[in-house]
DNA sequence: CATCGTGTGCTAAAGAATTAGCATGCGGCT
DNA sequence: AGCCGCATGCTAATTCTTTAGCACACGATG
């Protein structure tokens, strides 16, 4: 069983900037934010995060290395579920479709090679 | 030019429940919250988001039905851009294999058909 | 070995979000 | 007409976020 544990404003923006990156200290951490409040206040998010289990820390020398608790894949996954459930009425052809028209910059044709023979491969799995 | 204007965690729920829905009533929205609050309380929020741009109603007989303001296509296109860059490093490839890979139920054949035909056009257009 | 720089932990004040409650209006029914 | 049901608008209180500040530890440097 899941427990959502809805994030905040902030906390989601410090999640979203650690998946980005994969890992950051709370520097690095300050630095994406748009608009950042304190070193301090960037820590003390981070802290309750990890409290809450969203994140781990490891040592790296003096400081504090911060990454997700959940795994990437599992994270994209659970990120494009939801997108695909609220803005493409669980069409994932349609998401599809926007997400290779409407991309810029425009896929080059390598790209769309290698996104046809992964759907071909797809359907060959698929029977 | 454009403002975030970032929303909070329950006008984000709200917004999702919109944008899913299309058109909802205060009611129905408040039927899709997982943990609702008083009928009140939705409808302050539903009434801020219209003060603030992200909403609009119109009267259907006695009650207000309400709509994003945001063009479904533009909503699509931006959540789709901030989960590139999020969770997929900028990659629209590596996003499309997740998608089609990781769907559940599966892809049906015809499904996956339209979408390679989708990316045969994109290339035949990119030329 | 004192001092400075850079790290952490904790705490509490300021501010924003979230919520419910109350007043009000309108239409239908008895 | 009076009353009920259901809608809206507004406001104020509570709760949770968000923030900065302070205390302390450790290593490097002069």
């Amino acid at each position: 069983m899941k427990k959502p544990d809805p994030l905040t404003r902030r906390e989601r923006e410090i999640m979203d900037i650690l998946h980005r990156r994969g890992r950051a200290t709370a520097h690095e951490v300050m630095d994406d934010l748009a608009d950042p409040p304190s070193y301090s206040a960037v820590r003390t998010f981070l802290r309750l995060l990890e409290e809450r289990g969203h994140v781990r820390h490891e040592q790296d020398g003096p400081r504090y290395v911060y990454t997700p608790t959940v795994a990437r894949r599992e994270a994209q996954r659970s990120a494009i579920a939801h997108l695909v459930d609220t803005f493409f009425d669980g069409s994932v052809e349609n998401a599809v479709a926007t997400l290779v028209e409407s991309s810029k910059p425009k896929l080059s044709a390598q790209e769309l090679d290698r996104i046809a023979a992964l759907v071909a491969k797809a359907k060959k799995e698929g029977r």
